[in-house]
DNA sequence: CGTCCACGTCTAC
DNA sequence: TAGACCTGGACGG
């Protein structure tokens, strides 16, 4: 379930079942799986989370002292997911897992099937990445317009939105569901698209209450890489989870273009699947 | 049974 | 810029 909203409502989920609870004992990693051991252990600990972008952090804290927490950050490959279920009813693929103190005996796994996903004790956010589209839209705006100069910005649009150290959360199906609601031929050099993003920007002869209400009205891309993920979390579910029959019934609804009947696809140089509005390349 | 496809990085030539 | 890394679901024969 890993784009980022999915990653910000993994937090959330986090947080919310982990709130009031206490963990215990060590943390235990699946023989499988390739990352590498938490080497955390304490009688009585809490855990809360934190996400940026396509990264989510948990934070273990022991009651006894505060000074002693680690971190574990994780990212979710194509698959990754939390779940917190009974000891004995542990999820297929749960390869992390914190085990609760309290009664009835429960678990935190990280659970993530395809094992894309990777985890760091201790680890910092991935310094190449860029700041939240969610989280941190200023810096994540500023980061972009910036930098236009880079070559990231050569390529197409389409591609350029999958590069995290400048979209940082954007994933597959948010570019097309982004592009979309613009009707942006997903091919579009992204200089060009974002020069003009940036000249919008610095247009300055009209009031303010006017911009604010054009920019309202009319939102730019940048602006969208922003609220669109942020729609996903308002949904309410977990966004791009099929496990969930309603939360996937809700999120299928919610889209306008990935996955929809009737729009066209394509392969980016990439080999991944843009998908777009019907005679939007021609527009 | 088989082939194709999937929310993403990684590293090796 | 290809593969590599994986499981599993959908769909075809």
């Amino acid at each position: 379930m890993p784009e980022g909203p999915e990653l910000r409502l993994s937090g959330l989920f986090v947080n919310r079942v982990c709130d009031g609870l206490h963990f215990t004992g060590k943390v235990e990693k699946s023989a499988i799986s390739k990352n590498p051991e938490v080497p955390f252990c304490s009688p009585k600990y809490t855990i809360s989370a934190v996400s940026r972008g396509k990264e989510v952090k948990l934070i273990l804290t022991p009651t006894s002292d505060k000074n002693d927490a680690a971190s574990v950050v994780f990212r979710f490959g194509m698959s990754g997911s939390f779940k917190f279920t009974a000891v004995d009813n542990l999820p297929k693929h749960a390869h992390l897992r914190f085990y609760t103190k309290d009664s009835p005996k429960r678990v935190l796994s990280f659970v993530d099937p395809r094992r894309f996903g990777s985890w760091e004790f201790n680890g910092s956010w991935q310094p190449e990445r860029g700041p939240c589209v969610m989280t941190e839209y200023e810096k994540f705006r500023e980061n972009v317009l910036k930098n236009l100069s880079d070559k990231v910005f050569d390529k197409p649009i389409c591609e350029a939105l999958l590069n995290q150290k400048y979209f940082n959360g954007i994933g597959n199906y948010l570019r097309a569901e982004i592009l979309y609601r613009l009707h942006i031929p997903p091919f579009m050099p992204a200089r060009e698209v974002l020069e003009a993003v940036k000249h919008q920007n610095q247009n300055s002869d009209l009031s303010l209450s006017k911009k604010i209400k054009i920019k309202k009205e009319n939102p730019d891309l940048l602006q969208l890489c922003h609220s669109v993920p942020l729609e996903v979390i308002d949904l309410g579910g977990k966004g791009y989870d099929p496990e969930n029959a309603v939360d996937y019934a809700a999120f299928g609804t919610w889209l306008q273009c990935y996955f929809v009947t009737g729009m066209k696809t394509m392969k980016d140089s990439n080999g991944r699947t843009i998908w777009f509005q019907v005679g939007v390349l021609m527009s």
